[in-house]
RNA sequence: GCGGGUGUGGUGAAAUUGGCAGACACGAUAGACUUAGGAUCUAUUGCGCAAGCGUGCAGGUUCAAGUCCUGUCACCCGCACCA
C-alpha cells in the first residue's frame, strides 16, 4: 500500500465538496433543522490562531454527524471584519482598510477551507460588506425610533493611545481592551444605548436556554440585579430630598451618619451654607485625579470629610445625623448617596471607627466592638422591628412602613451601565443621524440607507478624539432629511460590537435586499440551536446580540425571545510551555505549520483530543504525532480488509459498544474520549489481524466528523460513493453486552482475585462463583462471612471477621 | 472580600456518577527490522525489593470513596468599596 498523500487527497476532497457544494444548507426542507453557530473571526493580518481551529472543530464534528443523521444543518461562518487593528495597518502602511480586510479575509477562506471544515460557502458575511452594514444601521435607526437611542454627556472611558471612547465593557480594569493602554477620564457627549431597559428581559430570558453554568453566572453577574429599598432622607437645614438605595432597609434604625458621592448635585446646590465647601473641593479634586481604576481596585483606608452646614433626618427615627462625601461611595451606582449603618456594613464599620462616629447594634449576632457583623439574627433597638429574627420579614415589615409614611419604597438596581455605543474611527459602521439646528437629531431616511463610508486619505484620528469623518467636508455637511436646511452629519462610527449583534439572522438569508433577513427563513431556522465559541465574549457579544434581539422580537422582526438554545464554550489552548499563547513569549503554533507537516485531518484530531474541550490544555507537538500514528493506523487497515457484511461474532459487542460511546460522546462534546474509543478500537482490530468490511465500514462513519478527508479516500476506494452522504452508524443496545463478563472479588474493601461469569448471572451464581476462587477460599480460611453483595457487571464484595 | 472552577503517574488525561483508579495517548526503557532513523513493529512502564502504599492535606460516613459529608491548603478564571 502507497503512502497516505495527505496533501494532494485533502485537496481532493476540498475541491469535491467546494464543487458539489456538499454542506449547502436548504432553507424550508421537510427534514429537521439544525443551527450551529460559531463565533465567526475577526479576519486579522495575522491569519488563523490553532484556537480558530478547535473553537469551529467542535460544532464541525456535530454538524458532520447531523448530517448523516439525516438533519438539515445551517453551519456558516463569515468575518466580523471591522475594528482597530485593520485600522491601525491601514495607517502604518498606508493601504485603505478596505484592502486590508479583503486580503485578510482571503487569507481566512484559504485557511478555513484548508482545515476542511464543512461550513456552507454560500452564505459568508461581511460586516463590513455594505449590503450587510446596511442592516446595522437599519436596526440602530429602529432602536433611535423606539427612543432606545440617546445622547449624554458623561464622564467617558477614554483611551489616550487609540484615541477612542470605550465602553465600561471595553476598559475592564482599567486598561484599553485593544492597546492596554491606561484608560483616563474624559467629559464628552457620546452616543448610548439603552440597554438597562431590558436588563430584566436578559436577566429572566436566562431561564428559557440552556447555557454552560459559568456563561449564565457571568451573565448574571454582570447585569447585577440587586433588590432593595429608595429611601428619602430629609436635610434638616433646607428640606431638601436625599434619596438613597439600600438592600437592608432592615437596618434603617441603625444608621448612624450618610455618605455621598463627592460629585453628588446636592453639594453644588448649597455651596453657599456649606462651611466648610473648600475642604470638599479639595477632596473632590483629589477624587477626579484618580482613575477610575484607583479608586475602584486598590484596598485603602477610607477617606472622606464631614459636611458641615448640612445634617441628615433619619425619615423614621427623626434623629440627626452628619453627612460625609466618600470615594467608596460612587455616583454611577444607586443615587450616589447611602445610609450608613456601621454596625452592619463592613465599609461603613471602618468609616465610622476612622470617624469616631456612634455604631448601633441592630441584629444581634456579633460583637460590633470588634467588626461589623453581617449576618442574620434577632433585630433589637429598632421599635417596631425588634424581636423579628428573620432579615425577609424585617425587610418586608420596613417596606411598609415606610410605605405608610412616604417616605421610600422598594427598588431595584443593576450594575449594568446603558451601552456606550461609539468610536471615533473610521472602520467601522457610519451613525446614520444628521444634526440639524432646526430639527435636532434627524435619522437619515430607511431608503437612503446603507449611509456609505466616504472615501479618505488618511485614517488617523483626529485631535480631540473626534473621528476622521469629521475631516470630510462633502461627508458632514448635508440637507436635513426633514426640514432640508443645512445640516451636519454625525461623524462618530458605531463600535466593534454592533456587526456582530445580529449576524446569526443574515445567515438565515444572507442575499436578501428588503430585509435584514426574510420572515420564512428566519421562522425556519431560528433559535440557532447550538451556539459555541470563547468565554471571553460571555459578556459583551453575548449580552449585545441577546439584546438587540430581544429589540427585534419586541418589534416583531423575529419570533423568539432568545436567539441562542443552548451555548457552550471550548477551553483555551495554551503554548508548550504551559502559558497563554502570545507573539512576546513566541510560543504560538500556527496551525498552517501543522497542516503542511501531517494534514488537517490529524490537527483537527488532535486538538479534539488534547483533553477536555471546555478546558483550557497546552500544545504538545509529540501528541500531535500519536494522532498522526492513528489515522496511519487506519489507513493501513485497508491491507488487512476481508469481505463480510456483518460484524464478525467475536467483533458484535465492542462494535456497538463503540459506536454508542462515540455517538453519545460527540454530542456531549466529550471528543477526546470518543476518540480514545475508536483508538481503543483498531488496537483491538490489530491484535486480531484483521478487519471486514462491515467492521472497516462503522469505523471510518464513526471517524469521518473528525478526519473527513482520510474518511472519505478510504470509502471512495473500497466502497465508491460519499461516504459524508452515508448513513450515521446504529447501535442495539442489547449487543452492547458480552456474553460472560469479569468481575472483581473483594474481600474487606481490597481485591483479591477475579473471575469470569455469565452477564446475566444473578447474585447468588456470582458469589458462588466468588467463593469457589482457591485465592478467595484461601481468604476465608477459618473466618466467618458477614455481608455479601453482587453489584451486577462489576464486583463481588465479602465482609468477613475472624 | 464574593462567585465559579481545578487539584489524579514523568506528561496530556480517563473513570459507566458510590463499585477493579490511571482507559486512550505522549514520553521513557529494552528488543526486532534497517546503511540509517525523529519511520515501523514487539514488550515493559503509578510508587515500593516485598508485605503493601497510592487521586492536594486532615478527619468522617460506607462492605466499598477520586466520587458523598466536615474542616483545611494551593492554584486558575470572573466580579469587585454595588450600598
Amino acid at each position: 500500500m502507497e503512502r497516505y498523500d495527505f496533501a494532494a487527497i485533502e485537496q481532493k476532497w476540498q475541491d469535491y465538496w467546494e464543487e458539489h457544494e456538499s454542506f449547502k444548507a436548504q432553507t424550508g426542507s421537510k427534514k429537521k433543522k439544525f443551527y450551529a453557530l460559531v463565533e465567526f473571526p475577526y479576519p486579522s493580518g495575522h491569519g488563523m490562531h490553532v484556537g480558530h481551529i478547535k473553537a469551529y472543530s467542535g460544532l464541525e464534528v456535530i454538524s458532520r454527524k447531523r448530517r448523516m443523521e439525516g438533519y438539515n444543518v445551517l453551519f456558516p461562518i463569515g468575518f466580523d471584519a471591522y475594528g482597530l487593528p485593520t485600522e491601525n495597518t491601514a495607517i502604518k502602511d498606508g493601504i485603505h482598510p478596505r484592502i486590508v480586510t479583503d486580503r485578510n479575509i482571503e487569507k481566512f477562506t484559504n485557511q478555513l477551507k484548508k482545515a476542511g471544515f464543512s461550513f456552507d460557502w454560500s452564505r459568508v458575511i461581511d460586516t463590513t460588506d455594505e449590503k450587510y452594514y446596511k442592516w446595522t444601521q437599519w436596526i440602530f435607526l429602529k432602536m433611535f425610533e423606539k427612543g432606545l437611542v440617546f445622547r449624554d454627556r458623561t464622564l467617558v472611558n477614554y483611551c489616550p493611545s487609540c484615541k477612542v471612547v470605550l465602553s465600561n465593557e471595553d476598559s475592564q480594569g482599567g486598561k484599553c481592551d485593544v492597546c492596554h493602554s491606561d484608560i483616563v477620564q474624559k467629559s464628552k457627549e457620546v452616543w448610548y444605548l439603552r440597554i438597562t431597559e431590558y436588563a430584566d428581559k436578559l436577566l429572566d430570558g436566562l431561564n428559557t436556554v440552556d447555557y454552560l453554568p459559568n456563561v449564565r453566572v457571568q451573565q448574571e453577574n454582570w447585569i447585577g440585579r440587586s433588590t432593595g429599598a429608595f429611601v428619602n432622607f430629609k436635610v434638616k437645614e433646607n428640606g431638601e430630598t436625599l434619596r438613597i438605595y439600600t438592600t437592608r432597609p432592615d437596618t434603617l434604625y441603625g444608621v448612624t451618619f450618610m455618605v455621598i458621592a463627592p460629585e453628588h448635585p446636592i453639594i453644588e446646590k448649597y455651596r453657599d451654607s456649606i462651611a466648610n465647601i473648600a475642604a470638599l473641593d479639595e477632596y473632590k479634586a483629589e477624587c477626579a485625579k484618580k482613575s477610575e481604576f484607583e479608586r475602584t481596585q486598590l484596598v485603602k483606608d477610607k477617606t472622606g470629610v464631614k459636611i458641615e452646614g448640612l445634617t441628615a433626618v433619619n425619615p423614621i427615627t427623626g434623629k440627626e445625623i452628619p453627612i460625609y462625601i466618600s470615594d467608596y461611595v460612587m455616583m454611577g451606582y444607586g443615587t450616589g448617596a447611602i445610609m450608613a449603618v456601621p454596625a452592619h456594613d463592613t465599609r461603613d464599620y471602618e468609616f465610622a471607627k476612622k470617624f469616631g462616629i456612634d455604631i448601633i447594634e441592630v441584629i444581634k449576632g456579633g460583637d460590633i466592638s470588634k467588626e461589623a457583623y453581617t449576618g442574620d439574627g434577632e433585630m433589637v433597638n429598632s421599635d417596631v422591628l425588634n424581636g423579628i429574627t428573620n432579615k425577609k420579614d424585617a425587610i418586608a415589615k420596613m417596606l411598609t412602613v415606610l410605605e405608610e409614611k412616604g417616605c421610600g419604597e422598594k427598588g431595584v438596581q443593576y450594575k449594568m451601565k446603558d451601552w456606550a455605543f461609539n468610536r471615533q474611527r473610521y472602520w467601522g459602521e457610519p451613525i446614520p443621524i444628521v444634526h440639524c439646528p432646526k430639527c435636532g437629531m434627524v435619522p437619515v431616511p430607511y431608503e437612503e440607507l446603507p449611509l456609505k463610508l466616504p472615501p479618505v486619505e488618511n485614517f488617523e484620528p483626529g485631535q480631540d478624539g473626534e473621528s476622521p469623518l469629521a475631516k470630510i467636508e462633502s461627508f458632514v455637511n448635508c440637507k436635513c432629511p426633514k426640514c432640508g436646511g443645512d445640516a451636519r452629519r454625525e461623524t462618530d462610527t458605531m463600535p466593534q460590537w454592533a456587526g456582530s449583534s445580529w449576524y446569526f439572522l443574515r445567515y438565515c438569508d444572507p442575499h436578501n435586499d428588503t430585509a435584514l433577513a426574510s420572515k420564512e427563513a428566519l421562522e425556519y431556522w431560528m433559535p440557532v440551536d447550538w451556539y459555541n465559541g470563547g468565554m471571553e465574549h460571555v459578556t459583551r457579544h453575548m449580552i449585545y446580540s441577546r439584546f438587540w434581539h430581544h429589540f427585534l422580537y419586541d418589534i416583531g422582526e423575529v419570533n423568539t425571545p432568545e436567539p441562542y438554545a443552548k451555548r457552550t464554550a471550548q477551553g483555551l489552548i495554551l503554548g508548550p510551555d504551559g502559558e497563554k499563547m502570545s507573539k512576546s513569549r513566541g510560543n504560538v503554533v500556527d496551525p498552517n505549520d501543522v497542516i503542511r507537516m501531517y494534514g488537517a485531518d490529524v490537527l483537527r484530531v488532535y486538538v479534539l483530543f488534547m483533553g477536555d474541550y471546555e478546558q483550557a490544555a497546552p500544545w504538545s507537538d509529540s501528541s500531535v504525532k500519536g494522532c498522526k500514528r492513528f489515522l496511519d493506523r487506519v489507513w493501513a487497515l485497508q491491507e488487512k480488509l476481508t469481505d463480510g457484511d456483518e460484524y464478525r461474532p467475536d467483533m458484535v459487542s465492542v462494535m456497538h459498544k463503540t459506536v454508542k460511546k462515540v455517538t453519545e460522546d460527540i454530542e456531549a462534546m466529550k471528543f477526546n474520549t470518543a476518540i480514545a474509543a475508536m483508538m481503543s478500537l483498531i488496537n483491538i482490530i490489530y491484535d486480531k489481524g484483521s478487519v471486514n468490511k462491515a467492521e472497516y465500514k462503522t469505523l471510518i462513519t464513526l471517524l469521518n466528523p473528525f478526519a473527513p478527508h482520510m474518511t472519505e479516500e478510504i470509502y471512495h476506494n473500497n466502497y465508491g460513493g460519499i461516504l459524508s452522504e452515508q448513513k450515521w452508524a446504529e447501535y442495539d443496545e442489547s449487543l452492547c453486552v458480552d456474553s460472560t463478563v469479569e468481575i472483581a472479588v473483594q474481600i474487606n474493601g481490597k481485591v483479591r482475585a477475579k473471575v469470569n461469569i455469565p452477564a446475566d448471572a444473578d447474585s447468588e451464581t456470582a458469589i458462588a462463583a466468588a467463593k469457589a476462587v482457591p485465592d478467595v477460599q484461601a481468604q476465608l480460611a477459618g473466618k466467618t462471612i458477614v455481608k455479601e453483595i453482587y453489584v451486577k457487571g462489576r464486583i463481588v464484595t465479602l465482609a468477613v471477621k475472624g
